[in-house]
DNA sequence: CCCTTTTCACCTAGGTGGTAAGAT
DNA sequence: ATCTTACCACCTAGGTGAAAAGGG
């Protein structure tokens, strides 16, 4: 079984609409675009600057074979053939056309895979390594989705069976899990303010754009 | 086999005497002796304090079966029975005494562990997550060591043997290696004011302590 | 006296949304 | 008009040796 953590802020930012950002900037091949510096003075900053999720993703895991190896990984699956504009002035999304064609089909593996059961029991599972790109041509396997387009992450659990011919018993090795309450839309920039109120008052990174005060 | 990656900068480090940093600190218990906070505001800040090496012991493997699991770790064996002291005026080691009571013999198991030859030799490897401590009550699996002790790191690769009764075949599967460039004395400060400015020149996170200016 | 511990300023590294400019 | 990008200030998180303070 599998148990999403963080479960009340899910379902807090989902009343809202969740709001996931999208970026390109898979990769700088010669510098930077309007100088040579980013900020503290790094020349050549490393790759990626695509964005995670927040919430991040994260499970507990029970039931499982303490001894034996899972794989663990996500996909995103579209939650239906649109495309939406944000309505400022209802504050609300409408749909806008068809969807585009699908990106890519790419799954993100949890980086500690394969391990144990037990392993995997122990703690959390946290997808926190997870980036999110819009650019269709990202070659740093980053999951590629549409911006304006909605989404359902996946979770699977994958039991790796020692047996020969164990592609036989393929889908009897596969546990998948869709949590509603993660449902989100994909968008280069925030639409939904709260959405963004939201984000800058949980997420410890934005912790610089918070007005007031404090919080138990 | 196994070649040791920086071999110049260790040597540079070796022709002068290694020393590297261990110090206490391993847990707080209830919160920050002289108050609540430290440094940006992190109330209670997570364990560990202890020092890395540098320079970070790295190798890179060859000859592994690509498909079999191999565990990597590291330990560290005294390398006489000797205590030593720094004699500022001749800027020279001298013995002072038979060493104390060897420390809880511990090793630090590569934390990749147990991975397939083939991802192990696709870079280096590289144990940045390993910690020094001179605290014999440390509870977070560092390295102990004596201050003002000499010692000789080794690393070690062990096959997992899929057999049954893989034990008889224990010393088959484990290939040990120790680079004596890499000899070093533990220290609670550095004493050689060369292998200080050493540190400083070479080590990313010491910038700040830089004098002049460039290097290519 | 010699060694250890604490505290600090200053870095590396990288995750935030804001903002203004750019693209379609 | 709508969406995207580049750059920025401001954070989190944590790795440096210096200097002062502490301990035998």
């Amino acid at each position: 079984a599998a148990r999403l953590e963080m479960g009340s802020l899910w379902e807090e930012f989902n009343r809202l609409g969740t709001e996931m950002i999208v970026t390109k900037a898979g990769r700088w091949e010669l510098g930077w675009p309007g100088g040579l510096q980013r900020r503290g003075g790094t020349p050549f900053p490393p790759p990626s600057l695509c964005r995670r999720m927040f919430p991040t993703f994260q499970v507990k895991l029970s039931g499982l074979d303490p001894l034996a190896d899972y794989v663990l990984l996500m996909d995103f699956i579209p939650l239906d053939d649109k495309r939406y504009r944000y309505a400022f002035h209802s504050s609300s999304w409408l749909a806008a056309g068809r969807a585009e064609p699908a990106a890519p089909g790419r799954v993100h593996f949890h980086p500690d895979s394969p391990a144990k059961g037990a392993q995997w029991m122990r703690q959390i599972v946290s997808f926190d390594k997870l980036k999110l790109t819009n650019n269709l041509l990202d070659d740093n396997g980053h999951i590629i989705l549409n911006s304006m387009h909605r989404y359902q992450p996946r979770f699977h659990v994958v039991f790796v069976d020692p047996r020969r011919d164990s592609e036989r018993f393929a889908h009897q090795n596969f546990k998948s899990f869709s949590f509603p309450e993660t449902q989100f839309m994909a968008v280069t920039a925030y639409q939904n303010h709260r959405i963004t109120q939201l984000k800058i008052a949980s997420n410890p990174f934005a912790k610089g754009f918070r007005d007031g005060d404090p919080e138990p």
